[in-house]
DNA sequence: CTTTCTGCAAACCCTTTGCAGAGAA
DNA sequence: TTCTCTGCAAAGGGTTTGCAGAAAG
């Protein structure tokens, strides 16, 4: 993982240099609050987790900064059910998702049977297949076992 | 197909029965064109079409109306991707989607091993699946030969 | 110095709702 | 007559952007 996030860091200062992007104190603030947070966090909640540092920092600038991460591909830009966009680290290997209906846990899963069918079906109707969304909306253990 | 609408006509008829709601030349109008377009169409295609009859037709008329359909089952709220809602035809079965990144055209597909593996997966990781959202993203077989 | 960034506030886009008059039953 | 429905326009909720001053290179 951290090994994951060194990558995302080099990953990010390669696009930035190419791109003619200047580094700045509030985006080295979003950044490292994105990846301490680790995933799946919204515009909102990375705003607040970083005015925690320093309560200066907009919300756009926020956005825009993960704008850019998403345009460097070290950050990916997820819309789950309805509401607000929701951001996760780039994973080198596709996963998809388990929402837990009832906590609002999300949790990553990946099974090459599934990868593979899916492939194979696209195949068979003549399609293809770019990239997809597969999310299982339920109730994780947790919230089973209160009943 | 035919039969479908049918089925759907009385279902929403004794759903609007049951709930004390009234029939009026707004939501023939629009009920009408929901079932001729077919489906996956959104409230302002919709309300283009429904103007096309009868240009007073208000926006807020059509949104609840597909409110109404949804509640009585008859019609599905789908959010692809971004933008807007999208509404089809209420389907006994369960299917999933296909969707063409060139020109928009969107299918539905239905695979029974997918289904399974899906739900094996989700138990073996210990939760219970309420429902899903499956939808493939790439080329149409028609965009591919335009290239 | 020059060019990019930032914060603010306003603009947008779609969805949802309050209200007063219109229309079913 | 009564109670639901309609159209309008405004309010919401999230995302995006114009602009003038701040800061990186």
């Amino acid at each position: 993982m951290s090994e994951q996030i060194r990558h995302a860091r080099e990953r990010l200062a390669k696009y930035m240099e190419s791109q003619g992007k200047r580094n700045t104190r509030q985006r080295d603030l979003i950044v490292d609050a994105f990846f301490v947070q680790g995933g799946h966090i919204t515009l909102q909640e990375l705003t607040r987790l970083v005015q925690e540092r320093d309560s200066g920092v907009g919300f756009a600038t926020v956005y825009r900064t993960m704008k850019l991460l998403t345009e460097a591909e070290v950050a990916h830009e997820q819309r789950f059910g309805e509401g607000q966009a929701r951001y996760e680290l780039a994973d080198l290997e596709h996963h998809d998702h388990l929402i837990c209906e009832s906590c609002g846990r999300i949790d990553e899963f990946e099974d090459q049977v599934l990868e593979d069918r899916q492939s194979l079906v696209v195949r068979q109707l003549g399609w293809q297949l770019k990239h997809h969304r597969h999310e299982l909306y339920g109730l994780c253990p947790e919230c089973i076992e209160a009943g």
